[in-house]
DNA sequence: TAACGATTGTGAAACCATTCACAAATATGA
DNA sequence: TCATATTTGTGAATGGTTTCACAATCGTTA
């Protein structure tokens, strides 16, 4: 059981590289290990065997010294940790190329991350079909999204409707909020929200390129 | 000009707040500002005006004393540290759901990266047209890329088909991987990678939500 | 059952990023 | 032109994360 430790802070860092363990161990359990080591876990993950285990730490102590994790028990842990060993209802707010697609996204559901309404503004795909889901008039997600119990909201709009969109799901009781707009977007503190920007991405990468050579000047 | 300083170790933070500021003149632009303090550019962005300065400061120094910086050379500045004052050429690798929808994406070629080149290895798939692009298939890469002056792939293929498919351009030359499928890709230490995965990220906001109340215990 | 090798769990040390605080520089208004 | 208010740029202080290093523990084998 994941027990509940004083876990106060735990740094974003920390809850990322739980998501990369996990995704790790079910490689391994394919595998067939049955235990593995923090070092030959680290050396998969390009990560140091200390880091995987102080990561751990934090929430308990799942290893058995002289031998490593067990693969099978541990990823149990991790899903239970990161809130995955159940479903979740997501709302999907925007059908253009991006939403599309995520709709269309396997590993969504597979994670227990259920698509259970799709939202949009334009009067030609509300009441059309995407993968057995009618999509729905924004103006309704105050009586939808309680109805359905929508705990994350999926922003995929234009950039310049996204801050409106995302008052109307914070608005509807949503408190987390995946936004994909190439915007900042405002929310008061007791709502959790990450960003997917590629444009950054890109960015970092472009960045990188052009100071390849160290450029030591001066 | 942005100055060649000794620019040794900057922080992915850095770079990542870097891309925010830019976003931010662009919209003080828009708005009329000829100016903004460190002070009223980090309450936009929930920022310190310290850490604003300071990233800066990496760089050079943009600012007048009394004053604050100004709007539109600032912008300049950053985008040229950022390598977002040029255009580069970007290979799209897979036209699944997520690939299709990137094509499609238009902040994409407003940032200056163009896709110049799309693969599959789906025969049905290769020789469509896909905004004006014709689909190559994937075994014809070591010669298009080069050819093409290609920086940077983007890869939208399977997790299953990742790894082989990084293999590929990375042989081809390309230095720069923005990677969309679901795993862990290994990639030597000159080439640079960045990773888009939104199931890292819903398992995130998955954790918070299960952590929403600190959980005190012991 | 005892001795050995392996590996965890964790304080302490080292490292890195953020914030503080203030001198230096500039704008502005009298 | 001078005094005042503002804001930058940056060393120093703080706070946080990662790595180190080792005692504690366990499995294995003789």
């Amino acid at each position: 059981m994941a027990t509940n430790r004083k876990l106060r802070k735990i740094s974003d860092s920390t809850i990322h590289r739980l998501s990369i363990y996990y995704r790790a161990l079910l490689a391994l359990e394919k595998e067939g290990y049955d235990t593995i080591s923090s070092k030959e876990l680290a050396k998969r993950e390009k990560l140091t065997p200390a880091q995987v285990r102080k990561d751990l730490s934090f929430f308990g102590s799942f290893g058995t010294r002289g031998l490593g994790y067990p693969v099978k028990q541990l990823m149990q842990e991790i899903a239970e940790i990161l809130g995955i060993n159940r479903a979740w209802n997501v709302a999907l707010i925007g059908v253009g190329n991006v939403g599309s697609a995520l709709v269309s996204y396997k590993e969504f559901a597979k994670q227990g991350f259920v698509i259970r309404l799709i939202f949009d503004n334009d009067q030609r795909k509300i009441g059309s079909n995407h993968k057995g889901i009618i999509v729905s008039d924004v103006a309704d997600m105050a009586s939808l999204i309680p109805e359905h119990n929508i705990s994350i909201a999926v922003i995929t709009v234009p950039g310049s409707a996204a801050q409106k969109v995302c008052d109307g799901v914070i608005e509807s009781g949503v408190r987390a909020i995946l936004n994909f707009a190439p915007v900042n977007l405002r929310v008061p503190n007791d709502v959790f929200l990450r960003n997917e920007n590629m444009a950054i991405e890109l960015e970092h990468l472009s960045f990188s390129l052009r100071n390849q050579e160290p450029m030591i000047a001066e």
